[in-house]
RNA sequence: GCCCUCGUGGUGAAAUUGGUAGACACAAAGGACUUAAAAUCCUUGCCCUUUUGGGAGUGCCAGUUCGAGUCUGGCCGAGGGCACCA
């Protein structure tokens, strides 16, 4: 038997592929578009089995859309600015660019060996001037609508290094190339006003419905917003400030007041500069993270002022104000106000600075008698201890009732607020698009002029100075305009600005005076299918979305507001790790299984020690590489594999076992090929047989049902059936008419899979253009159907009847049946539930 | 710590969305073919019964229902995100 060879047919369809241009696509207003769109890749080097899952999902859905008859836009590009391209090279002497596109030709090579089906003359890079020249109009457009402005931040600052970290270069608080202990430092940098669309990105959730659940629900939540109150509350002390202002979700509680804790940045901070211990308070407070984790998870701790806060409910009561690390300055007005009894954050400050921890909330049914001892109770229930509020069924109740009572007596707001912050887009780094701004000898920013831009990256810098290597360059950093010298902006822009509008270059890659042309984002946009990883979920994703609404921003000629129509979330690739006896991490490829035990390769005597399985990555070497499995299984094998073993929103493990048997399950559909194109040969072709019909039908409608739902796991399941199905009868068929249509509609319905495969094999039976198979409704419907026999809701029976079958004729048939009997014989029957061809539950009286 | 998601055989999973739990595959055991091995094919798969058959069973505990893997509440466990990785 003549063995399929993977490698001559794919290379020859690739070739084929990329000779016609098969996948470019052209605006073509006659017909209906459709968008699809994988997160494009960070060109790190190689690509990795995410990125063949990633790819592979999108090919899949692309090849299903366009025998479909849609016109398909699949393209594909480089998110190429970045930290690793700058770490790379300053580690090794090299150029960033040139490390970045070698790295893009490598990558897009063994995108290509995939088979993908991409429109490759739409391929774009961020990391060249063609592209992100119009990502600096972009910044310019938005900082003249007042979307971008400059404001103090804190940064991961690297003592040592004199550098900013980003979060995942502080390990232990340390920073990953010097060691010094990270402080946080303030740096002036360039913010895109989000919170201006907070309401509008939270209104915009409700039209996704083609988005998954969790990841709606995690941007609400990263939106934050909150109903409350703000409160001026009056301080008394020997410092000229007369009010603070706070605000509040839960002003019910005012009762329970027992501290009011500020930010270290809170304005009131400016009388204490001079104070030694806040001082030090302040160098306490800065050794805490910049995340919230880190805040989350330190330990709280104050600084006591001698001012007092008086309780706006309660005018004879005063309570100590803190500065307080866990305060942020960037939400509601870096003043908290501590009720220590309903909020576990403030319970836990209460106890270690001995305040006052005063019950005002009781769970339902304990009013008369709770009391919080170990913890906060942050639950509903009753207002108790707190004079008029008391009785107030809480929060539903009672924060409204407050609120009120606060308003009428001119003491406190209703207020709405968010959680969500404005985007610092500012970098200290060389690898990103430069921010085209300038500044005089003031300090005053002014936009760089028209005629200056775009502003390109200099080339042959020193990546190994301190600090930001663009403030280095002496010859680049200065400008001079109408004979006035200027200083550039040194800073670049956030490698999410540049994802934040990439779907929209595709659409036009080639337009050069903007980054789009309108009557192709017109007919292109929105993306109907984006797919990627759900670690995008928040920020990527909703820096896309607002992106949409700050050009849509008093802009007639721009209709869009939510980028991506529908969105899937794919899982992750996951390995088993491996270590040896000295703790150090082994690559799949350093071990052998023999048996049930692991060894390291070629010395029997060290066994491995087998961790769990977990997210393929580069630290922990569980990486398998796609280019040695592509070559030596081919493409065909690897997409099945990859789609076969889990639910594509899931994560999969990746097993060799699992990828020879997809390997095998090829070379059996080849055998079977065969067998079929002999039969097709043969000329005695007299039986028109309804069984195959039959069967093809029922497939066609399976895969199509599993098409759309993305259920491309049960796709390879529906697909071993198929071939288990075509094998077996085979053997007992002699040869019929419609054999060849048949077959013809199987592998296209196997070829958005397989799709080198498929067209080898539609191409030996003379077939060259095809379209989705169609099935027929009523073919796939079967006239015996079984229907189950419950006898108080137990099963008893299993019964082969007539599709349609009414109850009453269904129930004499169970009252002759001889299994059913013994159940059935002198009891009454008190009910009979009757589904309809699906099942029938008998109820008796014991 | 906060937010989100997910728990089904030895393993990956399927289940017409509240109606036959375990499709399809991997692994294992037994068998067939073979001088032998590989490859291939067949059978088996928790407990009781020789069989027919019966019982338990979808992380754990309750609940709703004629009926729960699916719905509700609580608990336990695993994973993801937490604003400068992309």
């Amino acid at each position: 038997m003549e063995r399929y060879n993977f490698k001559e047919v794919e290379e020859k369809w690739q070739k084929s592929w990329d000779d016609t241009n098969a996948f470019s696509t052209k605006l073509d207003k006659n017909k209906k578009k459709f968008y699809c769109l994988e997160m494009f890749p960070y060109p790190s080097g190689k690509i990795h089995m995410g990125h063949v899952r990633n790819y592979t999902i999108g090919d899949v859905l692309s090849r299903y859309k366009s025998l479909k008859g849609f016109n398909v836009l699949h393209p594909m590009g480089w998110d190429a600015f970045g930290m690793p391209a700058e770490n790379a090279a300053r580690d090794n002497n090299l150029d960033p660019k040139e490390w970045t596109n070698s790295n893009i030709i490598t990558m897009k090579n063994q995108l290509k060996k995939l088979g993908l089906s991409i429109d490759w003359e739409r391929e774009i890079s961020t990391c060249s001037e063609d592209y992100y020249k119009h990502q600096q109009t972009f910044f310019l457009e938005l900082l003249k609508k007042g979307l971008v402005y400059r404001k103090e931040n804190y940064v991961n600052w690297d003592p040592i290094d004199e550098t900013v970290l980003a979060n995942e270069q502080v390990i232990d608080g340390r920073g990953w190339r010097s060691g010094a202990i990270v402080e946080r430092k303030k740096l002036s940098q360039w913010f895109f006003k989000i919170s201006k669309f907070s309401q509008d990105l939270l209104d915009g959730l409700e039209t996704l419905n083609a988005w998954p659940n969790k990841v709606k629900t995690m941007q609400k939540n990263w939106i934050g917003k909150s109903f409350g109150c703000e409160i001026d509350f009056k301080i008394n002390g020997d410092l000229p400030v007369n009010k603070i202002r706070c605000f509040t979700t839960r002003p019910d509680t005012l009762f329970g007041f027992s501290f009011l804790a500020l930010s270290v940045d809170h304005e009131v901070s400016k009388y204490f500069l001079e104070n030694e211990d806040f001082i030090k308070f302040k160098e306490e407070c800065s050794k805490t993270g910049t995340t919230e984790e880190a805040i989350a998870v330190g330990e709280k701790i104050g600084f006591k002022t001698n001012l007092k806060a008086v309780n706006p409910l309660k005018p004879e009561e005063e309570v100590p104000v803190y500065f307080a690390n866990f305060v942020l300055m960037d939400y509601g007005f870096g003043a908290v106000f501590g009720c220590p009894a309903h909020d576990q954050r403030d319970f836990d400050f209460a106890k270690k600075y001995k305040l006052n921890i005063k019950t005002v909330v009781a769970p339902f049914g304990k009013e008369e008698s709770y009391t919080v001892i170990d913890e906060a109770y942050p639950g509903p229930g009753v207002l108790i201890n707190s004079d008029f509020l008391n009785g107030l069924e809480a929060p539903s109740k009672s924060v409204d009732e407050t609120i009120k009572i606060l308003e009428k007596r001119n003491l406190g707001k209703r207020k709405v607020n968010y959680r969500l912050k404005d985007w610092g887009v500012s970098r200290q780094r060389y690898w990103g698009c430069p921010i085209p701004i300038m500044y005089d000898e003031n300090g005053d920013s002014h936009p760089i002029p028209e005629s200056f831009l775009p502003v390109k990256l200099p080339e042959n810098i020193n990546l190994k100075v301190k600090g930001n290597p663009l403030d280095n360059e002496e010859n680049w950093k200065y400008i001079s305009v109408d004979g006035k010298k200027y200083t550039r902006e040194t800073d670049t822009l956030d490698t999410f600005v540049c994802s934040s509008w990439y779907y929209l270059r595709f659409c036009s890659p080639n337009e050069s005076k903007y980054g789009f042309k309108n009557d192709e984002i017109d007919y292109w946009m929105p993306v109907d299918q984006y797919i990627g990883g759900v670690e995008h979920a928040i920020l990527h994703l909703l820096y896309s979305r607002f992106f949409m609404r700050a050009i849509n921003y008093r802009n007639e000629n721009f209709n869009i507001t939510e980028p991506f129509q529908s969105l899937f979330t794919q899982g992750m690739v996951c390995h088993e790790t491996y270590k040896d006896n000295k703790n150090n991490w082994l690559s799949p490829d350093q071990v052998e299984k023999v048996g049930n035990k692991y060894f390291l390769k070629g010395n029997k005597n060290e066994i491995v020690k087998v961790g769990p399985s977990e997210s393929m990555s580069k630290s922990k070497k569980n990486v398998i590489d796609p280019e040695h499995i592509i070559e030596s299984y081919g493409a065909d094998s690897v997409r099945l594999f990859i789609l076969s073993d889990s639910p594509p929103e899931k994560d999969v493990q990746w097993s060799e076992q699992g990828m020879v048997s997809s390997y095998k399950f090829i070379q059996k559909l080849w055998a079977l090929h065969k067998i079929i194109k002999s039969k097709l040969l043969d000329e005695k072709k007299d039986t028109f047989d309804e069984n195959i019909e039959k069967f093809t039908n029922q497939t066609i409608s399976k895969i199509t049902s599993n098409l759309e739902k993305f259920n491309y796991n049960v796709i390879i399941a529906n697909m071993y059936e198929t071939y288990n199905y075509l094998i077996n009868y085979l053997k007992n068929n002699k040869n019929m008419s419609n054999l060849e249509n048949n077959y013809k509609k199987i592998l296209i319905c196997f070829s958005p899979v397989i799709p080198h495969f498929s067209s080898e094999c539609l191409y030996e039976i003379g077939i060259s253009n095809y379209k989705w198979p169609e099935y027929d409704e009523k073919l796939i419907q079967d006239d015996k159907i079984k229907i189950v026999i419950q006898i108080n809701g137990k099963k008893r029976a299993l019964l082969d009847v007539e599709k349609g079958i009414e109850k009453s004729e269904l129930l004499e048939i169970v009252r002759k049946d001889k299994n059913l009997e013994k159940y059935l014989v002198e009891k009454e029957i008190k009910k009979v539930i009757f589904v309809e061809n699906r099942l029938m539950n008998i109820l008796l009286n014991e």
